[in-house]
DNA sequence: TGTACATCAGTGAACGCGCGTTCACTGATGTAC
DNA sequence: TGTACATCAGTGAACGCGCGTTCACTGATGTAC
């Protein structure tokens, strides 16, 4: 079964493809069972393939395992794309706002729907691959855009627009990684969404106003 | 060395507080390797004591990893509790607010100084102890309470305060999160440090708005 | 005050586990002539 | 078109590792009489 082809076909002594069925086998282990779950003898197990072979398309397990995270970011990415490409059509004046919304609950929606992604697209520091064809801008990518176009549009000043990153990210990170297996794993689910319901929503006043605190 | 009591007198063959020493010897190798590092056999090794002496004292490994990650969220606690006290001194009419700033530095202060103890604190549900004589009064509560103490003052209205601890809660783990060890782990420390602070401060205005966006 | 005994904390040896990684090898592929 | 050969992807056996956990045991402690 596992050393035969896709085509049906008896498995020859070249796999022919290894290096992506291992990334494979592997991201959708994570996928059910985070990062911890990402196991070169496992992937090797689920190609069909002796355990040697994967040192012959990986450095080591980090390798794969950032290999690994690169597909969730992707995905991720994937998501956080068609949720923007879906709301452009409803798009108003006050558009910009709208996809920084938009974009910040994909992000949760992610988390939620596939924690073991999640968690393993932040398991460990990748560099951003460069842009494939038809691929993703990236996350980080993303959010930088759906803010430039809030300065753009005249919503926010360029003085609120500085690290305004971290602040949009920080919010929606931060709630995506309690509800998902931290603190906020047991809330009851129509309070979680709420919940997420007021984080989203208030990253609008936070990256909106910059004046400062009496401290 | 270590099968030697701290009075210096040689240890008997009962260890006395075996179970202390254990959890003691685990927050400490967390301290550095985060809770990868709590490893039953090496706090016995460490405390001087076989290694299924932890079993009279643990059920399980994640019975000692839950007891460490208590005691990492209790320094946690105590750091945001001296803080708050410190700034008391200082506290103005809008003292209620800077109580939550003071608290949210705290807690993204703590991540970046004992990133170790961070982790482990939320690498393992663990359900609040009854509060200990002299103890803090654990993080959430340091958080709801200095919510209530908004309302309390008059600083923000009963609606804003609902599920106002998520939103400032998300914010500071979110940061805290990215920056030590997520992907904001590598931002040069001043930018690092502007960073907290935009997002420490505008966790304020998240919290005192609470007006209802177009979508 | 002394002795018998229950209690229970710690011993030490062993188990099974699955992992990452290395290495000399072998079989298939494709290229040079 | 056929043959020699270099290349290199995959083999399979082995290594060392340290872990969590169990178990029959032993030694110290404290309590009842």
């Amino acid at each position: 079964m596992s050393n035969v082809r896709s085509g049906g076909t008896e498995r020859s002594y070249h796999h022919g493809h290894l290096r992506e069925a291992l990334v494979d086998a592997a991201v959708s282990a994570a996928r059910s069972g985070g990062p911890e779950a990402v196991v070169l003898r496992a992937a090797t197990r689920k190609a069909g393939v002796s355990a040697g072979a994967a040192y012959r398309h990986f450095a080591d397990r980090d390798d794969l395992l950032r290999a690994v995270a690169l597909r969730c970011l992707d995905h991720m990415g994937d998501l956080m794309e068609r949720r923007l490409d879906e709301a452009e059509r409803l798009l108003g004046p006050d558009g910009a706002w709208r996809q920084l919304h938009v974009a910040g609950r994909a992000y949760v929606e992610f988390a939620i729907n596939e924690p073991g992604w999640f968690h393993t697209a932040f398991a460990i520091p990748v560099e951003a691959e460069p842009r494939r064809e038809g691929g993703n801008r990236g996350l980080f990518q993303i959010l930088v855009d759906v803010l430039d176009q809030l300065v753009s549009t005249g919503a926010i000043t360029p003085e609120a627009r500085l690290r305004a990153e971290y602040v949009a990210w920080s919010s929606v990170h931060g709630i995506a990684t309690l509800v998902t297996g931290g603190s906020l794993r047991d809330l009851p689910p129509t309070e979680r969404d709420a919940s997420i319901d007021r984080v989203v929503r208030s990253v609008t006043f936070q990256v909106d106003n910059v004046e400062n605190l009496p401290i």
